[in-house]
DNA sequence: CGTGAAACCGTCGCCCC
DNA sequence: GGGGCGACGGTTTCACG
């Protein structure tokens, strides 16, 4: 159950947007099956409500220099709420740090990292990372390849959900 | 080193494409200094040569229904190619994993899922994912909360290091 | 890379249901 | 409430210098 209503309009233009964010709006609307104007209007909507955070090129970090890239699974020795906030901030400050996602069980925290080469992440590593304070543990894994790289929402599985429920 | 050869101007194209990937054509040709048509054309010639792999609208996959955000680290009996490959085949597949990037070291693989609700994960996790044929071990951890998400570039880190470079 | 021109698009006001 | 029509100004995208 969205926290918004969505009517099926809306839902196809955010697979639309979500698989090509460039797309005209001229371009939408035909695809979702309205004329521009509106189609303009729902989509200031789905911005202004949050539902669209923003607009990104995808690009290509390794042809771009960044040969390094690797999940880090970090453990702190306090998880008092102060100590986790501080911690975030120091993710957002890094800018090797790309996503910092808090955990529940053993690990506290995931960070997806990426750098230019080994050494320059080893320095980052082992100069901040594990320096920080209140960092415990640090286990990193070098990322070999990616099988897969999709946005967040399969509206697939959105559209089969609401089609059962109905 | 970046594997294509890229001017400041290119550099900048990228770093706002990826910052705003709606940004219109003329926009982004006063931000970076030149007129629009040489914009455009930069701006085609890196979607080609594949640094630009798309544009994405950035959707809240919450606000949307899916609750649940789920890293599931995944260890294989074989680490054959053909077995990895058909792992990520399956990866491939199954529309609630959105990530699958193979790891070096005791884990093999890492994968981010979504999902509207627990028991729709779990149904995942025991019917499909931890049933596959070679998947020896599967931990999984639920994201309490993202503390980070930005796209994978930092073109800060780019500029600082072509700059102490030259 | 820039200029100019033509086609196209984003956007608004208004009318309609 | 939402959708469509028409028009204006801005944008995309040529060909050419």
């Amino acid at each position: 159950m969205p926290t918004v209503k969505l009517d099926p309009i809306d839902r196809k233009i955010l697979a639309e947007l979500q698989a090509d964010g460039r797309m005209t709006n001229v371009e939408l609307a035909k695809r979702v099956g309205i004329s521009a104007p509106p189609c303009l209007r729902r989509v200031r909507t789905l911005e202004e409500a949050g539902l669209i955070r923003g607009y990104h090129a995808d690009i290509d970090a390794r042809e771009l220099g960044f040969e390094v890239q690797v999940f880090a699974l970090v453990g702190l020795s306090s998880q008092a709420e102060v100590d986790l906030s501080a911690f975030e901030q120091k993710c957002r400050e890094w800018p090797l740090v790309r996503e910092c996602h808090m955990l529940n069980g053993e690990i506290d925290f995931i960070l997806k990292c990426v750098a230019p080469d080994l050494s320059t992440f080893q320095s980052f590593l082992t100069e901040h990372l594990t320096a920080a304070p209140n960092v415990a543990s640090v286990k990193t894994s070098l990322v070999i390849r990616n099988a897969k790289d999709e946005p967040a929402v399969p509206f697939e599985v959105l559209e089969d959900r609401l089609a059962k429920s109905a």
